[in-house]
DNA sequence: ATATTATGTTAGACTAATCTAACAAAATAA
DNA sequence: TTATTTTGTTAGATTAGTCTAACATAATAT
């Protein structure tokens, strides 16, 4: 079986690839936080694993074979966070750290059960899609707040990269998933966006706050 | 923090202690499945690290420290297993290797919160006793069915080496913790026990069997 | 009391995953 | 186009945890 490290390896690597389409190793070595000739040895090492191809000084691609298992190892991440807020009452900015841990258990029935017993969810808890057992993502269709105009009215599906902080902000704004924002206007000069929704009438949202947001429009 | 290796040593030496009193290089090599060589370095560097006393050729004894750190392992494990039996639906023969893996999970709300969720059970799903967060244990008064005598009337309370195999031999004859089992008679010859339980009304069962079942007396 | 068996230790090697220092190649800017 | 910066590579060391082979000590049996 892999090892935690490969495991975290081939989910930095599927997950800078959604980000920013080609990964290098300079990427690799700051999203891990290992230093770059460490990933260096590591990637040629996942290479004769047959999880990448690599060449030198060309970007590193995941093999067939290594997307399918990234994403079953964010199945895993993702159907865990989901258990926690789910069945375990914590809440969405506490269960990153667990499941960056859980996530690295080889038992399937123990996901499959978690998955079950939550009647098969689509996202977790943060509206990242979770893969299927067969490492299928259905890409969600969504739209960046900030690309939003005045007068729009949409729903919060799901967050870009959400951090601790970031989570513990939305709360104290009293905003979640599924949440109905209308736009009432956007600030030309800093590109902020006053916002209504539920009880609150007026906020005021940074441009780094509304990036982050990904919405589908009404 | 600890490395899942200390862990699993500290949790042998804990049980091995428990088991047989005096634990040395050979049980826990065999109990392990690690070569000598390598038990004998690693306890001179738990030793090191404060986790047991150890002299050339004398018995390896935990420290305080040890017994108490080898504890909240045990607990993690039992707490994790009643919780996969409880809340997860898993049979008490599966619990085993999955627990084997989480127990290793460095996340205390994670464990006290599958405690608070099954309001604080005292015993894992083979009886064993779950020890408390200061890593003290409860230990219950039983007897091994093995000692009783014929016409004793007995309540099933914990099991002594539940390996898969024995679980599932119990589940074969409708045998479970809490079952009240009576004694018919006792075998001279190879002390194999006739009882009666439930709807059985004669069952035979060999002494392997009945070395295995902690009962207390009614 | 000595021979045999069981147990423990030393020495030396291996693998996975990491590091730093130094250098090389590629990309970017002047 | 050359200088500078960014990115990548090589070489060599380190740590945790493991192994086998060989030898030493202790316990057991004859």
């Amino acid at each position: 079986m892999n090892s935690p490290t490969v495991e975290n390896y081939l989910k930095a690597l599927y997950s800078l690839a959604n980000e920013q389409g080609e990964v290098n190793i300079s990427n690799l070595s700051s999203s891990l936080d290992v230093s770059k000739p460490t990933v260096n040895s590591m990637v040629k090492s996942l290479q004769q694993q047959g999880w990448v191809h690599y060449e030198k000084y060309k970007p590193i691609k995941l093999t067939e074979h290594g997307r399918k298992a990234a994403a079953l190892v964010i199945r895993k991440h993702r159907l865990t966070e989901m258990f926690l807020v789910e069945k375990m009452g914590f809440g969405w900015e506490a269960v990153h750290e667990i499941a960056e841990q859980v996530e690295h258990i080889q038992a399937p029935l123990f996901f499959d059960r978690m998955d079950e017993l939550m009647d098969y969810p689509k996202v977790d808890p943060h509206g990242s899609p979770i893969p299927d057992k067969d490492g299928n993502v259905i890409q969600q269709q969504y739209k960046i707040l900030s690309d939003c105009k005045a007068g729009e009215e949409v729903n919060l599906i799901a967050l870009n990269q959400s951090s601790k902080e970031f989570l513990e902000f939305l709360d104290s704004r009293g905003i979640h998933l599924k949440l109905k924002i209308t736009i009432k206007s956007v600030e030309l000069f800093d590109h902020s966006m006053v916002v209504s929704y539920e009880n609150h009438s007026s906020e005021t949202l940074s441009q780094k706050v509304c990036e982050r947001l990904l919405v589908e429009q009404l």
